[in-house]
DNA sequence: CTCCAGGAACTCC
DNA sequence: GGAGTTCATGGA
């Protein structure tokens, strides 16, 4: 059971949340699923994460796998905001069996335990489609430079500890800006498909209500591939990290390889069913950042 | 120099 | 309907 106290450092609110269900920060902002958090060094924590997530500045912070310290929030945003965005309230050690007795590979075991702590952040359906528009045929580091330059130039400011910080934009301000301003920040030929997709969500071609309500994933994923530029892969992201539909399974150069290597037999990933999502995690992060063969 | 990165559109046959 | 090519950028 959760323990939870409240306390000030350095003048700003903060939580201490003791016996939380296991989570690995440093994995779950190190996994490539979210392009705007940094590691920080500010508090004395073992493991600090700062980033801007519902229009505000908020650092999660840990010591060991069971322990969350959240700054710049109080209790009552731990309860309504942040506990849902780091998805703890789910239950990540039945999915783990549920997923190893679908799948029943070693390497599929040995995928969830290297990647044991992640958790699939609930992020902005439409900050999220955005971000993986830009992350199509790109880097990671170059994705969160472009994420952050389009924060910079068309976001709200925050201001946290004399720091200045800015909020992913709105559709309304970022639909302000032209093809030719968004090829400045770099983004090269993703350009144009950034300003369709602002374009098909604002003359309502394409809709954000329609996603959150459709429960059918193929019709999801035909709707948001209207948009130029949004394919099977990054609806899929689209649809995992920022609308919370764990069925899609998304398949990159990484996961293609991983399932060549590994499954040569094919991998059923739509036995996983809701599962599917967490499982793809598992095995991205693995085959991304293990070390061997 | 070439190759690659959380791909998709375009152009051929 | 598949297979190859192109698209911007920057780091290795």
């Amino acid at each position: 059971m959760e323990k939870i106290k409240e306390f000030t450092a350095n003048g700003i609110s903060a939580v201490h949340i003791e016996h939380t269900p296991k989570i690995s920060l440093f994995k779950t902002f190190d996994c490539g699923q979210c392009f705007r958090f940094e590691p920080l060094s500010l508090f004395g924590n073992k493991f600090e994460f700062g980033g801007v997530a519902h229009g505000r500045y908020v650092v999660f912070a840990q010591n060991h796998e069971n322990e969350l310290i959240i700054y710049n929030s109080t209790l009552d945003d731990y309860l309504t905001i942040w506990k849902k965005y780091l998805c703890l309230d789910v239950d990540y050690d039945k999915i783990n069996s549920d997923i190893t007795s679908t799948i029943t590979s070693p390497h599929m075991k040995e995928a969830i335990e290297y990647g044991s702590g992640i958790r699939i952040l609930a992020q902005g359906p439409w900050e999220c489609i955005i971000s993986f528009i830009i992350s199509q045929n790109n880097n990671i580091p170059r994705i969160k430079k472009i994420v952050s330059a389009i924060c910079e130039k068309y976001g709200k400011p925050i201001s946290f500890m004399n720091k200045t910080y800015y909020a992913f934009p709105e559709l309304d301000e970022l639909a302000k800006a032209s093809v030719e301003e968004l090829f400045e920040l770099k983004m090269g030929f993703r350009a144009k498909y950034i300003r369709d997709a602002c374009d098909k969500l604002i003359s309502g071609d394409a809709k954000i209500e329609y996603l959150m309500n459709e429960p059918d994933f193929e019709s999801c994923v035909s709707h948001l591939c209207q948009i130029k530029g949004i394919g099977l892969k990054v609806a899929s992201c689209a649809l995992l990290f920022g609308f919370g539909k764990t069925e899609a399974f998304p398949i990159d150069v990484h996961i293609k390889r991983t399932l060549d290597k590994y499954f040569p037999e094919g991998f059923d990933y739509i036995a996983l069913g809701k599962n599917a999502g967490i499982a793809q995690q598992y095995l991205f992060y693995h085959e991304k950042y293990k070390q061997s063969t």
